[in-house]
DNA sequence: GTTGTGAGTGACCGTACACTCACTCATTGG
DNA sequence: CCAATGAGTGAGTGTACGGTCACTCACAAC
């Protein structure tokens, strides 16, 4: 597809890239690395000369993801108009919620937890909350209390989309969706490889 | 083992309670069936005569963990003291986090959560969500939005307990977990079989 | 031109797992 | 005694997957 050569370390973007969208779909142990490898146009037997093993290719995967979140909580802290701690949480959680449209991030999420009997997967995912509970904190100034409320209603959004509750149409269901912002599912047009 | 004969409906049951320990441990894709027959102390052979197919299996236990939980809520409605709304929601969560100290029916929910890419699974768990969601909001006569208070938190609790933040001995880790009910985890003693 | 190097691959190996099948054994009923 | 029925299993089968290895090819340096 491409022309122009690329070093090992761009290809190494590539991969993370696929495996970020591979694993997303269908979790740690339900995605062969081949999948992977056939997300990033590339062979097997390659990926893992980029990456020791699954797992790491895994771990960097899931760091990625953490990163992408960090950047999206900045990007919506800074366009807070209320800079007070609730205005800056609010405008965090309103741009998180645009990120995980497309729901990649988000499943990335919930299959790291499903896989946290792997010890690295757990530290990676460990180290992932403390990034995100961190700068959510320090960034916004907000208590302890409504950090965690942050956090624990943006887990409730996960089960929201994992399981499809925004599709059913019943009294409790609607109870539990009320409020949480929602991203409509993005099209993702899966591109045909040869 | 035992000399009583017994019917094959009372090995399901011995089953499913096996195939919740097994399952539990490392998720519907990391768990082989033999392990589960294992763990019920049977031959995989046998286990496949008694439910279809692994999915089906799956589904047995995860339906059985949501009705022991639901049970659970009942019971803490019952002995709470304070019987308003609120006092009941927190009597509730309170008896739940003593349910899920030995974190069988905690990890059931996630693995299940991460393997909602299979419909029978992610139906069962909307119905599970739904059953839980509507006793608890009925019980209690609580709001809407002290029912998804409710879950969100319990769904935080979640991630605490897989993820081990409670272990963790950083400010933003205490934050987290501030406040929330916690299990110490119960000795499980394995049980040698021949 | 030949020698070295890094990108990239096809073909393979060992193992594990979902599921099947032919079978054994015990109990029941006549 | 024999037939039938149901509990329960050992030994497989086909396939998929993690990881490896020997290899090719393009290009650069001399």
């Amino acid at each position: 597809m491409s022309s122009t050569l690329s070093t090992s370390d761009l290809r190494r973007e590539t991969v993370i890239t696929a495996a970020i969208t591979a694993f997303a779909r269908s979790g740690y142990l339900g995605t062969p690395t081949s999948a992977v490898a056939e997300e990033a146009d590339i062979s097997t037997a390659y990926v893992f000369k980029l990456f020791p093993t699954k797992e790491a290719l895994f771990v960097a995967a899931l760091t990625r993801c953490i990163e992408l979140i960090v950047q999206t909580l900045e990007r919506g802290a800074a366009a807070a108009k209320d800079q007070t701690p609730k205005g800056i949480l609010d405008a965090m959680g309103e741009q998180y919620a645009e990120l995980i449209a497309d729901r990649d991030l988000l499943m990335m999420q919930v299959h790291a937890q499903s896989a946290c009997d792997i010890d690295v997967i757990r530290q990676a995912l460990r180290d992932g909350i403390g990034s995100i509970t961190r700068y959510a904190s320090t960034r916004s100034g907000a208590s302890d209390d409504a950090v965690q409320a942050f956090m624990a209603y943006g887990q409730l959004c996960h089960l929201i989309v994992t399981a499809g509750l925004d599709a059913v149409d019943a009294p409790w269901a609607k109870g539990l969706v009320a409020g949480i912002r929602h991203p409509q599912p993005t099209k993702k047009s899966k591109k045909k490889a040869s």
